[in-house]
DNA sequence: GTAGGGTTAG
């Protein structure tokens, strides 16, 4: 016998059957195995209720066994603990620790965390003793709070008890939970402390190294762990390309390949922010088809797609990161606010605000991320008033407050505008203390317009919330410069001298024939193909000073002859890797170079006409953004 | 019941 509401039910999602009373005396044993069987196949709300119908028909509902295993499969999909899973509790009359702890951990997930230790309290005032899961999940509550006090006193309890501290799941679940809270060394104390350790325990170690930078530790706690897994291995993966490592977390990849570990897609997700980083199209194409060959494609796996669309913008290859986003199946916030920042680090606003609009569609609901593409977009295409528009409306009709990170991007936004006035306003009156990236973004702004005395204020606040910030001294020293104020160039330059800080030389690097990466720094003369470099670069600008272009000496921020300030612009470092890219491609092939730092004046006006001399597509990603140069033009417009 | 993941501005 069927009902009818279970008919409905089966058009749509997996069935549950139903099991005749005449059974339920035979074999209570068999019985409620067969409901945990069906519990756990459950898939929503209404499902786990009906089999909660049939656990009270058949008499069932004082079993701890079955209810803690109902209590954790709501608790699986994310079902609120009030008041439907308390009240079912509360009909069982001598709850064991288990359904305790299952109550207990699924408050846990949905805080405040003083739901799971009210209960715990209560749990203990009845007599009933914990058991080693009720501290695991208590532990992973204070993880998700990050409430290393709270995770301290349950320690303490774990040993005063007895016999929990010992235990490996609990040592596991503390040493994470103090890594997560940023107690490194009392994570380590536990792990040394810990009698019996497995591959959990040094991978919790290891992420907590990695998390904090302290690669070179994660690195020596790898070599020690005796069986390395594909979780161990893919923490060292991630932990490389979260810290700006990515070469060695491409190496280190290699060598888990040759260890004959199996990838999944955690794996790859570091393996493509790790060539994102490169932003080089071979290691680009490579990911894809690792990724596509062990079954991780693009279409079907969000977060893996999402990846991908990051990663070919980052390479410049803003049409491919689209035609990714337009393949996969499903998205998401992440999906749809990478192509975004994609679309504005192109200068693609309005593709940004067709997409955001799309998105808003589709019912998902924007993000902080998602505006701060948005604001970038428009800050880097100089639409001050949609900018404004955004900012006014993120709160108002989408919910999301701003941040210091989107007032960072109003004041770019502003500040590059030309109402310096307006952004200065701004930073005095928003609601949070203004962070670096703030005032940063106000110095660059001073840059652009030239307003060494703006520019004065933004860089006492900086030079104090950064003092080792080096790009902040140079961008002070350059707006000197630009004003002919060779004393006050000079005093800054005496300040970074004084700090010990050194100048990051510039460096280019570009895809040479087969994908190898040639990197050329500011004035080098180690390429073996240097003078032929050296001489293609000089026709080059031969022929670009009949068409009228003039060398901008402003570029360069010395108190030098013009003849030295000639020199010294020839050498930069992005036209070198453009005239390696002409000599060693064939025509038609875009030229793709990635800066370190920002690109200057002059060489955005020689890669802008060598674009239309050499019939060339340029792409530069400096440290900003990306540059499209075609035909003479440059997608930002001038306006960077 | 315990470990690894994607989007962020100057």
């Amino acid at each position: 016998m069927v009902a009818p509401s279970h008919t409905r039910c089966a058009q749509t999602t997996r069935s549950i059957s139903f099991i005749p009373i005449s059974q339920h005396t035979a074999n209570k044993q068999l019985l409620e195995s067969q409901l945990i069987s069906l519990l756990h196949h459950c898939t929503n709300l209404n499902h786990i209720k009906r089999v909660h119908a049939q656990i009270i028909r058949h008499g069932l509902h004082q079993s701890s066994f079955l209810l803690a295993k109902l209590i954790r499969t709501l608790t699986k999909l994310n079902a609120p603990m009030d008041p439907y899973p308390r009240l079912a509790f509360q009909q069982v009359k001598q709850p064991n620790p288990f359904l305790w702890t299952s109550l207990i951990r699924g408050y846990s997930f949905q805080r405040p965390l003083n739901d799971s230790i009210l209960l715990y309290n209560s749990m203990r005032r009845v007599g009933t003793g914990p058991v080693s899961f009720t501290f695991t999940a208590l532990l992973k509550a204070c993880a998700a709070a990050l409430d290393a006090d709270l995770g301290r006193q349950i320690h303490g309890q774990t040993i005063t008890i007895g016999g929990f501290a010992s235990d490996l799941y609990v040592g596991n679940t503390m040493i994470d939970m103090y890594v997560k809270c940023g107690f490194l060394d009392c994570g380590h104390k536990v792990f040394d402390e810990m009698p019996d350790r497995d591959v959990i325990s040094w991978t919790s170690l290891i992420v907590g190294y990695a998390r904090r930078g302290y690669m070179d530790s994660a690195g020596r706690l790898f070599d020690e762990l005796p069986l390395k897994d594909m979780v161990a291995w893919t923490a060292m993966v991630t932990g490389f390309a979260q810290n700006a490592r990515p070469r060695e977390a491409l190496c280190f990849f290699d060598r888990m390949q040759d260890a004959g570990i199996e990838t999944d897609e955690v794996t790859l997700v570091g393996v493509i922010s790790a060539c994102a980083q490169l932003g080089a199209t071979k290691y680009a194409n490579w990911v894809r088809h690792v990724a596509e060959k062990s079954g991780y494609g693009p279409t079907n796996n969000v977060v893996i797609g999402s990846a991908l669309v990051d990663m070919y913008s980052k390479c410049g290859n803003v049409d491919e990161a689209f035609k990714v986003f337009d393949n996969m199946r499903e998205r998401n916030v992440f999906s749809y606010s990478s192509m975004i920042v994609g679309f504005a680090m192109h200068g693609r606003a309005n593709a940004a605000v067709q997409l955001f609009h799309e998105m808003v569609k589709t019912d998902i609901r924007p993000n902080g991320v998602t505006f701060i593409g948005m604001l970038t977009a428009c800050s880097h295409a100089g639409m001050v008033e949609h900018g404004r528009h955004w900012f006014a409306t993120m709160e108002k009709s989408y919910g999301v407050t701003p941040t210091a990170d989107h007032y960072a991007c109003m004041v770019d936004l502003l500040g590059r505008g030309g109402c310096l006035e307006e952004a200065l306003e701004l930073v005095r009156t928003m609601p949070m203390d203004p962070h670096g990236g703030v005032w940063g973004a106000l110095l660059g702004a001073c840059r652009i317009h030239a307003n060494p005395d703006v520019a004065e204020l933004a860089a006492v606040h900086l030079f104090e919330l950064e003092p080792n910030g080096i790009g902040n001294y140079i961008l002070l020293s350059n707006i000197y410069a630009s004003a002919r104020r060779w004393d006050d160039v000079a005093r800054v330059r005496k300040l970074m001298r004084e700090k010990g800080l050194k100048k990051d030389p510039g460096s280019s690097w570009v895809e040479g024939k087969k994908g190898k990466i040639h990197e050329f720094f500011a004035g080098d003369v180690t390429h073996v193909k240097s003078r032929e470099i050296r001489q293609a670069l000089d026709d080059l600008v031969n022929k670009l000073q009949l068409q009228g272009y003039k060398p901008n000496l402003s570029c360069v921020p010395y108190d030098v002859s013009d003849e030295d300030k000639k020199r010294i612009l020839m050498t930069h470092s992005e036209k070198l890797a453009l005239a390696f890219g002409l000599l060693s491609t064939s025509a038609g092939c875009t030229i793709r170079i990635v800066k370190n730092l920002r690109i200057c004046e002059d060489c955005h006006s020689v890669m802008c006409g060598a674009s239309q001399i050499a019939g060339r597509e340029i792409v530069i990603r400096d440290n900003m953004r990306f540059h499209h140069f075609s035909d003479g033009k440059c997608s930002c417009g001038n306006f960077w």
